[in-house]
DNA sequence: GATGGTCTGTGCGACAACACACATAGCGGA
DNA sequence: TCCGCTATGTGTGTTGTCGCACAGACCATC
């Protein structure tokens, strides 16, 4: 309401935990960018060239195996950042990101993110924590994967989508889900469509309609959860001094 | 040969990559202590009191299921550390750590490390690296359990644990692997009496002997390779260098 | 050297997911 | 309006693992 409030709101939260200073101090850095559907921001191996921190959309991380098939074991929203490997002092990451929901991030050179680190100011405090639940949500993932059957998982896997979708809508083939799960297409048909009958969801060619969100949770692996609850937990106040406590 | 050097040869490799000095800035905050079998470090969500540096023996890092079940995510040798969280400024982690083979480490309050890794010397880029590294073997280990049968992902469990084991022989049972793949103990048996009739391991009654280690790595999965080429990669001599590059 | 406990081996029915083939349905363009 | 493409639905036999039960094998101890 006062004249000096920033522009533009900041919709990535990680920047948006940042003292006002820090973030003016980033902003010559920002640049602004759109994320399109099935875009390939960083590859297996190759330099990180820049850091993303989006605003809205969905950022898939994949291992890609010898025989090139992928497998999901993350998510980024934007809630979180593209590039913790830089944060960890890394100049490439043997992961592959792929858009999986298109939207905009903004996004900084890998080396300015490296001289802005330096201090061990609040930004590196905000960043780090958020690597930690970027770890625990793989971890999760690597625990669920073996322990959970696919209708859970897939539950789950929409619960994740829809928290960072702009809606209750959203593109979503049955095809892409089974490569993001790791099961054939036919799988995926006949457990979305059991969810369907259900009424949690609707789908048509493409098209997903969260319809009943809490059952869905309810239907989803504890694996949504736990995820959830570490994050909460890494962007709590009460830890947010890193070397006081 | 000379009469300064250091008295007991640094066994952990993390503490091995320090230099002189920044060592002996650590060496009044270390403490040695002995690793059994089957011992807790952490507890999930519990505060974080220590951090350890193993000499030898084996850490298993698991995501607990709500019905208790454990399952696998990671496994730290001397290669690494136990407590990457705090690296990361977190005070607990969602992760339980059980001493899977026996062994000794040094350790360090948790508090002393946030204090030593303010200056971003060159413990904080070593510890960093690491995290990366581990981060890599949570996700390939995320991709793994979804995509391999249980004969690699039993044959690339033998290896990593070899690697890490004193000799070609170590405790370990059937029912313990099992709980750490996440299968039944039969299935265990059944497989592990495969990998023997191929003379690859031989065991009785609780002792795994390692009989063909370049036939046990062809028979396990890609994975395997995968996590120790980055964890090469994140301790190689070309990317020492954290903001200078 | 008998006994009990722990570790390992195996048999078998059940089931989730696979592989693959093909059927249906919606949508856009000629 | 018909064609063709893409997305979804489904049938069927196979495979990997489960779940559980029980059998054998080895060790320690008395």
């Amino acid at each position: 309401m006062h004249r000096n409030s920033r522009p533009p709101p900041i919709q990535n939260q990680l920047l948006a935990a940042l003292p006002d200073k820090e973030y003016k101090r980033l902003l010559p850095h920002l640049e602004s960018v759109s994320l399109s559907f099935m875009e390939v921001l960083y590859e297996s191996g190759e330099p990180i060239t820049h850091i993303y921190f989006p605003n809205d959309g969905l950022i898939s991380l994949l291992i890609v195996m010898e025989d090139e098939t992928p497998r999901e074991v993350g998510l980024i929203g934007n809630e979180g950042m593209l590039g913790t490997a830089v944060v960890l002092g890394m100049k490439t990451t043997p992961i592959r990101a792929l858009i999986q929901m298109p939207g905009s991030a903004v996004r900084m050179k890998a080396q300015a993110l490296r001289e802005e680190l330096k201090p061990g100011g609040r930004l590196q405090s905000v960043l780090q924590r958020y690597t930690h639940a970027l770890f625990t949500q793989v971890s999760q993932s690597a625990a669920c994967t073996g322990s959970h059957e696919l209708k859970p998982r897939l539950a789950r896997w929409l619960m994740m989508t829809h928290d960072r979708a702009p809606g209750d809508e959203f593109v979503m083939k049955h095809e892409f889900m089974a490569m993001m799960l790791g099961v054939t297409r036919s799988m995926v048909t006949r457990v979305a469509g059991s969810l369907q009958n259900e009424k949690m969801i609707r789908y048509t060619r493409g098209q997903v309609t969260i319809l009943d969100r809490s059952r869905l949770e309810a239907t989803a692996c504890e694996c949504y959860g736990a995820v959830k609850a570490e994050y909460a937990r890494s962007t709590a106040k009460s830890s947010i001094n890193t070397a006081s406590g």
